[in-house]
DNA sequence: TCTTGCACCTCTAGTCACTAGAGGATGTAG
DNA sequence: CTACATCCTCTAGTGACTAGAGGTGCAAGA
């Protein structure tokens, strides 16, 4: 087996040298065998451990759900009931934001529409922040 | 004038007691008339700035845009162009986080279908997650 | 062999927008 | 006058990194 270096392992996965260095201080990333001149060196297992974990946050898990879920990961006889209620509880939260989100779009769209590019005293965008009764959907 | 004090104007305005506190730290609030007892003492202009403030943030604007949104609201005279910029930047962001979201969403509803609620390594949330390849919107 | 220069190491501090808590002063109602 | 809520300042903590200082290791070219 080749060393590979956190240089390679962060081209590979895609995160980033003191990301990865990060992972391990927070111990989602094992304690590694070091080189003699104490440098850090990947096996195959460690980049497929952190191409889950970059995975995970790129779909916004949080780094306690990322622990819970390489948990169960290592563990595969356990039942899954936890990591299904993790991503449930993340597709909650993502379906809430999108709303929540899609309200705010309608409301800088107002904003911008009713810019009439002149002065501030006639600015949309100003005066509707300025007057939340102004706006169409008051849920935020 | 009537004294309002900390805890009227956040009341009055939703935001908590210790967020005033620091908008004012951070001069986005003025730095206020205090009272014998060195009590902050609040008038009707700072309950408007605090709740345009507040608006602002519930918005996502950040504070540096705020800070600018403010100026300009100072200086009714000044052309609105940066205030537009502010907010079509903000709706572009808004836009580009809805579309994220929409993909993630996607994945995890295809993840939460999958599990057969059985044990991990029949799991495809945690499959899923190991191999970023099984994924439809390869966006993220 | 030497040296250049990049990649690696640890550690601390900074980011953003707050939030929590300690420890003490003030104001108000009974 | 005594509770007790509210106010004050200050420091430190949050999450998930990111930046920088100051130093070591290593591989390749002269």
């Amino acid at each position: 087996m080749k060393k590979i270096t956190i240089g390679e392992a962060s081209r590979q996965s895609g995160v980033k040298v003191p990301t990865i260095r990060y992972y391990e201080s927070i111990g989602l990333l094992p304690q590694l065998n070091r080189s003699e001149g104490n440098q850090r060196s990947y096996e195959a297992a460690d980049l497929r451990r952190l191409a889950f974990i970059r995975h995970a946050r790129e779909l916004g898990f949080e780094v306690e759900a990322i622990r819970t879920l390489l948990i169960l990961q290592d563990d595969p006889h356990q039942p899954c009931a936890s990591a299904d209620a993790i991503a449930k509880a993340r597709l909650v939260e993502v379906e809430q934001r999108i709303r929540s989100l899609t309200a705010l779009k309608a409301e800088l769209e107002l904003m911008v529409e009713g810019c009439g590019h002149g002065r501030v005293d006639q600015c949309r965008v100003i005066e509707v922040l300025a007057d939340h009764g102004q706006c169409s959907h008051a849920q935020h």
